[in-house]
DNA sequence: TGGCAGTTGAGACTCAGTGTCAAATACGGC
DNA sequence: GCCGTATTTGACACTGAGTCTCAACTGCCA
Protein backbone atom coordinates (compact mmCIF):
# COMPACT_ATOMS: atom_id res chain seq x y z
CA UNK A 1 0.00 0.00 0.00
CA UNK A 2 0.64 3.78 -0.33
CA UNK A 3 0.32 6.38 2.05
CA UNK A 4 -0.37 9.23 0.51
CA UNK A 5 0.97 12.34 2.44
CA UNK A 6 -2.18 14.53 3.78
CA UNK A 7 -1.44 18.30 2.89
CA UNK A 8 -1.55 19.01 6.26
CA UNK A 9 1.23 17.05 7.02
CA UNK A 10 3.60 18.41 3.98
CA UNK A 11 2.90 21.81 5.34
CA UNK A 12 4.07 21.54 8.72
CA UNK A 13 7.20 19.24 7.95
CA UNK A 14 8.08 22.05 5.00
CA UNK A 15 8.43 24.01 7.94
CA UNK A 16 10.75 22.46 9.90
CA UNK A 17 14.31 23.38 10.49
CA UNK A 18 13.35 27.02 10.20
CA UNK A 19 12.93 26.87 6.64
CA UNK A 20 10.00 29.39 5.28
CA UNK A 21 7.04 27.80 4.40
CA UNK A 22 6.76 29.33 0.62
CA UNK A 23 4.23 29.01 -2.11
CA UNK A 24 6.93 27.44 -4.78
CA UNK A 25 8.04 24.42 -1.79
CA UNK A 26 4.70 23.88 -0.96
CA UNK A 27 3.83 23.62 -4.80
CA UNK A 28 7.07 20.87 -4.92
CA UNK A 29 6.04 18.97 -2.52
CA UNK A 30 2.69 18.02 -3.27
CA UNK A 31 3.11 17.57 -6.87
CA UNK A 32 6.01 15.04 -5.60
CA UNK A 33 3.63 13.16 -3.35
CA UNK A 34 0.92 12.73 -5.46
CA UNK A 35 2.77 11.67 -8.01
CA UNK A 36 3.01 8.91 -6.09
CA UNK A 37 5.51 7.03 -8.17
CA UNK A 38 9.56 7.99 -8.34
CA UNK A 39 10.13 10.94 -10.73
CA UNK A 40 13.37 12.39 -11.97
CA UNK A 41 13.52 16.48 -10.98
CA UNK A 42 12.96 17.09 -14.96
CA UNK A 43 10.29 15.28 -14.92
CA UNK A 44 8.69 16.85 -11.80
CA UNK A 45 9.48 20.22 -13.56
CA UNK A 46 7.69 19.87 -16.14
CA UNK A 47 4.46 18.37 -14.63
CA UNK A 48 4.42 21.71 -12.51
CA UNK A 49 5.53 23.88 -15.55
CA UNK A 50 1.77 22.92 -16.37
CA UNK A 51 -0.03 24.26 -14.17
CA UNK A 52 2.51 27.03 -12.38
CA UNK A 53 3.95 28.23 -15.78
CA UNK A 54 5.68 30.94 -13.95
CA UNK A 55 8.55 28.57 -11.42
CA UNK A 56 11.70 28.38 -11.84
CA UNK A 57 13.92 25.43 -12.73
CA UNK A 58 16.43 25.68 -9.81
CA UNK A 59 13.61 26.62 -6.94
CA UNK A 60 11.96 22.98 -7.83
CA UNK A 61 15.73 20.86 -7.68
CA UNK A 62 16.57 23.13 -4.79
CA UNK A 63 13.04 22.66 -3.37
CA UNK A 64 13.83 18.70 -4.05
CA UNK A 65 17.33 18.89 -2.36
CA UNK A 66 15.67 20.14 0.59
CA UNK A 67 12.78 17.56 0.57
CA UNK A 68 15.42 14.91 0.45
CA UNK A 69 17.69 16.67 3.26
CA UNK A 70 14.60 16.74 6.08
CA UNK A 71 13.40 13.18 4.92
CA UNK A 72 10.45 14.15 3.53
CA UNK A 73 11.72 12.27 0.12
CA UNK A 74 14.40 10.69 -0.86
CA UNK A 75 16.59 10.40 -4.21
CA UNK A 76 18.03 7.43 -5.96
CA UNK A 77 19.26 6.16 -9.42
CA UNK A 78 17.48 5.20 -12.14
CA UNK A 79 18.96 3.69 -15.26
CA UNK A 80 21.31 5.70 -17.22
CA UNK A 81 22.46 7.95 -14.22
CA UNK A 82 19.06 9.68 -13.94
CA UNK A 83 18.44 10.37 -10.18
CA UNK A 84 14.43 10.10 -9.46
CA UNK A 85 13.20 11.26 -6.14
CA UNK A 86 10.03 9.47 -4.30
CA UNK A 87 8.18 11.53 -1.48
CA UNK A 88 8.19 9.37 1.74
CA UNK A 89 7.15 9.68 5.21
CA UNK A 90 9.73 10.34 8.08
CA UNK A 91 10.01 6.86 9.09
CA UNK A 92 10.46 4.44 5.17
CA UNK A 93 13.63 5.47 3.54
CA UNK A 94 13.63 2.22 1.62
CA UNK A 95 12.01 1.18 -1.44
CA UNK A 96 10.60 -1.10 -4.09
CA UNK A 97 10.75 0.55 -7.27
CA UNK A 98 8.71 -0.99 -10.17
CA UNK A 99 11.05 -0.92 -13.86
CA UNK A 100 8.21 -1.10 -15.67
CA UNK A 101 5.38 1.30 -14.12
CA UNK A 102 7.77 3.18 -12.00
CA UNK A 103 5.61 2.92 -9.24
CA UNK A 104 7.31 2.96 -5.48
CA UNK A 105 6.17 1.25 -2.62
CA UNK A 106 7.78 1.24 1.22
CA UNK A 107 9.57 -1.25 2.67
CA UNK A 108 8.21 -2.55 6.35
CA UNK A 109 10.53 -1.39 8.32
CA UNK A 110 10.57 -4.16 10.51
CA UNK A 111 11.80 -6.74 7.60
CA UNK A 112 14.87 -4.23 7.30
CA UNK A 113 15.78 -4.05 10.64
CA UNK A 114 17.10 -6.89 11.65
CA UNK A 115 19.94 -6.95 8.38
CA UNK A 116 20.74 -3.31 9.25
CA UNK A 117 21.50 -4.54 12.99
CA UNK A 118 23.37 -7.40 11.74
CA UNK A 119 25.42 -5.67 8.97
CA UNK A 120 26.71 -3.78 11.78
CA UNK A 121 27.73 -6.23 14.25
CA UNK A 122 29.56 -8.74 11.85
CA UNK A 123 31.16 -6.14 9.83
CA UNK A 124 32.62 -3.59 12.71
CA UNK A 125 30.98 -0.86 11.06
CA UNK A 126 29.12 2.27 12.26
CA UNK A 127 25.97 2.37 9.82
CA UNK A 128 24.65 6.11 9.37
CA UNK A 129 22.65 5.75 6.54
CA UNK A 130 22.06 2.94 4.14
CA UNK A 131 19.95 3.11 0.54
CA UNK A 132 17.78 0.22 0.35
CA UNK A 133 16.47 -0.21 -2.84
CA UNK A 134 15.06 -2.90 -4.65
CA UNK A 135 13.95 -2.95 -8.50
CA UNK A 136 11.58 -5.49 -10.47
CA UNK A 137 7.97 -6.10 -11.37
CA UNK A 138 5.14 -4.94 -8.78
CA UNK A 139 2.53 -7.67 -8.98
CA UNK A 140 0.33 -5.54 -11.13
CA UNK A 141 2.87 -5.64 -13.65
CA UNK A 142 3.43 -9.43 -13.40
CA UNK A 143 -0.33 -9.88 -13.79
CA UNK A 144 -0.37 -7.44 -17.32
CA UNK A 145 2.70 -9.10 -19.06
CA UNK A 146 0.96 -13.10 -18.46
CA UNK B 1 39.15 -7.49 4.68
CA UNK B 2 38.75 -6.45 0.97
CA UNK B 3 39.18 -9.39 -1.88
CA UNK B 4 41.45 -7.85 -4.44
CA UNK B 5 40.46 -9.58 -7.83
CA UNK B 6 43.56 -11.28 -9.49
CA UNK B 7 44.86 -10.11 -12.89
CA UNK B 8 43.62 -13.59 -14.43
CA UNK B 9 40.50 -13.48 -12.94
CA UNK B 10 39.52 -10.05 -14.57
CA UNK B 11 41.25 -11.11 -17.76
CA UNK B 12 38.57 -14.25 -18.30
CA UNK B 13 35.48 -12.54 -17.13
CA UNK B 14 36.33 -9.07 -19.43
CA UNK B 15 35.75 -12.08 -22.05
CA UNK B 16 32.60 -12.96 -21.21
CA UNK B 17 29.64 -12.50 -23.00
CA UNK B 18 31.17 -12.33 -26.40
CA UNK B 19 33.24 -9.21 -25.72
CA UNK B 20 36.80 -8.82 -27.12
CA UNK B 21 39.27 -8.67 -24.19
CA UNK B 22 41.16 -5.20 -25.57
CA UNK B 23 44.12 -3.48 -23.90
CA UNK B 24 42.08 -0.54 -22.51
CA UNK B 25 39.71 -2.55 -20.82
CA UNK B 26 41.87 -4.84 -19.14
CA UNK B 27 43.68 -1.06 -17.64
CA UNK B 28 40.45 0.31 -16.47
CA UNK B 29 39.75 -3.10 -14.55
CA UNK B 30 42.89 -3.35 -12.91
CA UNK B 31 42.95 0.36 -12.19
CA UNK B 32 39.71 0.16 -10.63
CA UNK B 33 40.23 -3.23 -8.54
CA UNK B 34 43.33 -1.88 -7.33
CA UNK B 35 41.93 1.12 -6.29
CA UNK B 36 39.71 -0.67 -3.53
CA UNK B 37 37.72 2.37 -2.71
CA UNK B 38 35.09 4.17 -4.36
CA UNK B 39 35.84 6.00 -7.15
CA UNK B 40 34.08 8.27 -9.37
CA UNK B 41 34.48 8.17 -13.37
CA UNK B 42 36.63 11.17 -13.65
CA UNK B 43 39.00 9.97 -10.66
CA UNK B 44 39.30 6.43 -12.48
CA UNK B 45 40.16 8.46 -15.80
CA UNK B 46 42.26 10.91 -14.44
CA UNK B 47 44.45 8.15 -12.83
CA UNK B 48 44.76 5.96 -15.94
CA UNK B 49 46.16 8.67 -17.96
CA UNK B 50 48.66 9.27 -15.66
CA UNK B 51 49.67 6.05 -17.01
CA UNK B 52 48.14 6.03 -20.30
CA UNK B 53 47.91 9.50 -21.66
CA UNK B 54 46.10 8.46 -25.00
CA UNK B 55 43.24 6.46 -23.52
CA UNK B 56 40.71 8.21 -24.25
CA UNK B 57 37.58 9.59 -21.82
CA UNK B 58 34.94 7.77 -23.69
CA UNK B 59 36.90 4.55 -23.35
CA UNK B 60 36.81 4.88 -19.63
CA UNK B 61 33.11 5.51 -19.00
CA UNK B 62 31.67 2.67 -21.86
CA UNK B 63 34.29 0.40 -19.89
CA UNK B 64 32.93 1.04 -16.71
CA UNK B 65 29.56 0.98 -17.70
CA UNK B 66 30.46 -2.53 -19.46
CA UNK B 67 32.55 -4.03 -16.08
CA UNK B 68 28.59 -2.68 -13.91
CA UNK B 69 26.56 -4.64 -16.97
CA UNK B 70 28.70 -7.60 -16.75
CA UNK B 71 29.15 -7.18 -12.67
CA UNK B 72 32.61 -7.12 -12.36
CA UNK B 73 32.10 -3.65 -11.06
CA UNK B 74 28.63 -1.40 -9.26
CA UNK B 75 27.93 1.62 -9.13
CA UNK B 76 26.49 3.66 -6.78
CA UNK B 77 25.47 7.26 -5.38
CA UNK B 78 27.72 9.97 -3.79
CA UNK B 79 27.10 12.83 -1.79
CA UNK B 80 26.64 15.90 -5.02
CA UNK B 81 25.08 13.80 -7.59
CA UNK B 82 28.38 11.34 -8.41
CA UNK B 83 28.03 8.15 -9.23
CA UNK B 84 31.23 6.19 -7.89
CA UNK B 85 32.11 2.62 -9.08
CA UNK B 86 33.88 -0.06 -7.25
CA UNK B 87 35.11 -3.39 -8.55
CA UNK B 88 33.28 -6.33 -6.49
CA UNK B 89 33.40 -9.86 -7.14
CA UNK B 90 30.67 -12.01 -8.93
CA UNK B 91 28.53 -12.68 -5.99
CA UNK B 92 29.09 -9.63 -3.81
CA UNK B 93 27.11 -6.74 -4.66
CA UNK B 94 26.34 -5.06 -1.74
CA UNK B 95 28.63 -2.59 0.01
CA UNK B 96 30.00 -0.95 3.28
CA UNK B 97 30.80 2.85 2.59
CA UNK B 98 33.29 4.42 4.50
CA UNK B 99 32.07 8.13 4.21
CA UNK B 100 35.28 9.21 5.45
CA UNK B 101 37.95 7.03 3.90
CA UNK B 102 36.10 5.95 0.55
CA UNK B 103 37.11 2.91 1.53
CA UNK B 104 34.50 -0.38 0.58
CA UNK B 105 33.84 -3.58 2.14
CA UNK B 106 31.29 -6.14 0.55
CA UNK B 107 28.41 -7.34 2.43
CA UNK B 108 28.73 -11.18 3.56
CA UNK B 109 25.86 -12.60 1.44
CA UNK B 110 24.33 -14.63 4.44
CA UNK B 111 23.35 -11.38 6.02
CA UNK B 112 21.54 -10.17 2.68
CA UNK B 113 19.77 -13.26 1.40
CA UNK B 114 17.01 -13.91 4.42
CA UNK B 115 16.12 -9.80 3.90
CA UNK B 116 15.63 -10.03 0.08
CA UNK B 117 13.22 -12.91 0.47
CA UNK B 118 10.86 -11.69 3.00
CA UNK B 119 10.91 -8.54 1.39
CA UNK B 120 9.84 -10.59 -2.03
CA UNK B 121 7.11 -12.67 -0.24
CA UNK B 122 5.72 -9.89 2.03
CA UNK B 123 4.96 -7.21 -0.57
CA UNK B 124 4.52 -9.83 -3.27
CA UNK B 125 6.74 -8.11 -5.66
CA UNK B 126 9.26 -10.31 -7.96
CA UNK B 127 12.98 -8.15 -7.02
CA UNK B 128 15.26 -8.57 -10.17
CA UNK B 129 18.08 -6.75 -8.54
CA UNK B 130 18.53 -4.39 -5.59
CA UNK B 131 20.90 -1.79 -4.45
CA UNK B 132 22.19 -2.22 -0.79
CA UNK B 133 24.83 0.38 0.30
CA UNK B 134 25.17 1.09 3.19
CA UNK B 135 27.17 4.67 4.54
CA UNK B 136 29.25 5.09 7.66
CA UNK B 137 32.53 5.00 9.28
CA UNK B 138 34.48 1.85 8.65
CA UNK B 139 36.45 0.77 12.20
CA UNK B 140 39.74 2.16 11.49
CA UNK B 141 38.29 5.20 10.86
CA UNK B 142 36.42 5.53 14.15
CA UNK B 143 39.20 4.88 16.19
CA UNK B 144 41.38 7.27 14.33
CA UNK B 145 38.63 9.38 15.54
CA UNK B 146 39.14 9.12 18.67
C1' DT C 1 46.81 -14.56 -42.70
C1' DG C 2 42.58 -12.07 -44.06
C1' DG C 3 38.24 -10.18 -43.25
C1' DC C 4 35.06 -8.16 -40.49
C1' DA C 5 32.61 -6.87 -36.49
C1' DG C 6 33.47 -4.83 -32.27
C1' DT C 7 36.25 -1.18 -30.14
C1' DT C 8 38.90 3.02 -29.77
C1' DG C 9 40.05 8.15 -29.45
C1' DA C 10 38.82 12.75 -30.58
C1' DG C 11 35.88 16.09 -30.14
C1' DA C 12 31.43 18.07 -30.56
C1' DC C 13 27.25 17.87 -28.19
C1' DT C 14 23.48 17.38 -24.55
C1' DC C 15 21.52 18.35 -20.50
C1' DA C 16 21.28 17.81 -15.34
C1' DG C 17 22.47 20.45 -11.79
C1' DT C 18 24.78 24.79 -9.67
C1' DG C 19 26.13 29.70 -8.84
C1' DT C 20 24.99 34.54 -9.02
C1' DC C 21 22.26 38.39 -8.22
C1' DA C 22 18.56 41.70 -8.21
C1' DA C 23 13.74 41.51 -7.07
C1' DA C 24 10.26 39.51 -4.27
C1' DT C 25 8.41 37.70 -0.01
C1' DA C 26 7.70 35.13 4.61
C1' DC C 27 7.70 36.13 9.18
C1' DG C 28 9.01 37.90 13.86
C1' DG C 29 8.68 42.15 16.36
C1' DC C 30 6.22 46.23 17.12
C1' DG D 1 -1.68 45.54 10.24
C1' DC D 2 2.93 47.34 9.09
C1' DC D 3 7.99 47.24 8.93
C1' DG D 4 12.57 45.53 8.44
C1' DT D 5 15.33 42.00 7.26
C1' DA D 6 17.01 37.60 6.20
C1' DT D 7 15.62 34.10 3.20
C1' DT D 8 13.92 32.64 -1.09
C1' DT D 9 12.81 33.19 -5.87
C1' DG D 10 13.36 33.37 -11.07
C1' DA D 11 16.34 34.21 -14.83
C1' DC D 12 20.17 32.95 -16.92
C1' DA D 13 24.93 31.97 -17.44
C1' DC D 14 27.94 28.42 -16.40
C1' DT D 15 30.04 23.77 -15.30
C1' DG D 16 30.98 19.27 -16.00
C1' DA D 17 29.40 14.41 -16.32
C1' DG D 18 28.15 11.47 -19.65
C1' DT D 19 26.79 10.44 -24.71
C1' DC D 20 27.08 10.31 -29.74
C1' DT D 21 29.38 10.06 -34.05
C1' DC D 22 32.66 8.48 -37.06
C1' DA D 23 36.93 7.30 -39.22
C1' DA D 24 40.75 4.51 -37.87
C1' DC D 25 42.18 0.53 -35.53
C1' DT D 26 42.41 -4.21 -33.77
C1' DG D 27 40.88 -8.75 -31.54
C1' DC D 28 39.37 -12.95 -33.04
C1' DC D 29 37.61 -16.66 -35.82
C1' DA D 30 37.80 -19.21 -40.10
Amino acid sequence: MLALMSTASIDTRLAAGGRRRTTQRVIVAEALASARRALSARELYDRIRASHPTIGRATVYRALEQQVEDGMASRFERDGHVSAYIACDAEHHHHLVCTSCQRVEDVAEDVVAPMLASVGRRHDFAVDHAALDFYGLCARCRTRRR
